[in-house]
DNA sequence: CGTCTATTTGAATGTACTCAAAAGCGGTGG
DNA sequence: CCACCGCTTTTGAGTACATTCAAATAGACG
């Protein structure tokens, strides 16, 4: 089921296997080591990828050089910079593997010939987008309306695969607090449970 | 130009005056006065709406009371809760009206009904949600990395007209500040320029 | 085993918040 | 036309949460 892109896409629409075989042949397979690169901010960028295998992160650095990660993405996520890719600028996120990765690429040029030779792909990623753009809005809300300590338990609830596979700064990056603050979180965390527990 | 609804959809799709005619026929006009309600927390709520003429706020009301403005509309936005619509669930949003308001809405079945009946707009309303979810991305990464002030400066250059429209305290509740915060900001930065200007 | 990176801890600082009160502004009715 | 009322904005004082910088400890990997 991991790595599945059929199963994942029928998820949404059906497929014939024609309609499948037809998918496939716009996508190209790619493997990645830790630590690189898919994106680099400033870069032009050209495709929307879908992990088969492994785990990345998005994020921006700002000028003074803090990282501030909008997305990790695990088996079955599509990852990629819509913004750099739709308006044809340069990219404002990096995309790096936080593990050796398996993705499948797809190229923007070929993403649109897809939707107009199956329009059913459009209806795809039009849910995907959304779904996407709800989780967007909720974080958004989170951020603006929780502290922080409730926001990584709200975190640690919602993505546990996530934080089993990931560095505790990068979740601090995620939930944009400083490393040292997440660890003083956890610890009062700690404490709190224990109190509860005696 | 404004609330010209075809005008807009032309933006992004061609429409043939049949395939107008079609789409208006699921389309249903309101008039709503200022302080009026098109979406209440905790409701079920199906539509999405679009603004002919007027300016909304869609705002989340925390556990503590405080409201959380995630997003504002004028003339020719679409505004709704997504997550409510695509889940079934009550609303996460309330929706209010800041002035007397000209709304189109549609159902959401209608909207599926639409996709299905002319899939030109599923292609339009995925670029119309891919637009708002970068638009989206854009302000959690600014939330995350920037002080307020800032984000204070950036929102007058990107939103100008909402700045003229809405009230201040309106505006440090989307910069997710207090107003009076946003007051002491306001007073900071035109002694900035007064001291530039000197 | 040693090196490099991640995490934790400490102390001082800062940004934005809360609560409370004053001033400003706009609209309504006498 | 002016006086009053309600709401918004400003100002002040004290506070809280998270930050920065620096250093110590712990863990992972070759």
């Amino acid at each position: 089921m991991h790595g599945d892109i059929r199963k994942n896409i029928e998820r949404h629409i059906s497929l014939s296997d024609a309609e499948f075989e037809h998918f496939l042949t716009f996508m190209t397979a790619r493997k990645l080591r830790k630590r690189q690169y898919l994106v680099q901010q400033g870069d032009h960028t050209h495709y929307s990828y879908y992990v088969v295998k492994g785990c990345l992160r998005a994020f921006k650095a700002d000028n003074s050089g803090k990282e501030h990660i909008i997305q990790f993405a695990l088996e079955d996520w599509w990852i990629g910079d819509m913004a750099a890719l739709t308006t044809g600028t340069p990219a404002r996120l990096n995309i790096e593997c936080l593990e050796d990765c398996d993705i499948l690429q797809i190229h923007y040029e070929d993403q649109e010939r897809l939707y107009a030779e199956l329009p059913k792909f459009e209806r795809f990623f039009r849910i995907i987008i959304q779904n996407s753009l709800v989780a967007t809005q909720n974080r958004l809300l989170s951020v603006m309306s929780q502290p922080a300590y409730d926001r990584y338990l709200e975190f640690m609830e919602r993505y546990p695969k996530v934080v089993q596979r990931v560095a505790n700064h990068h979740i601090a990056s995620y939930l944009g607090i400083a490393p040292e603050s997440l660890s003083r979180l956890r610890k009062e965390g700690t404490m709190r449970s224990d109190r509860s527990k005696s």
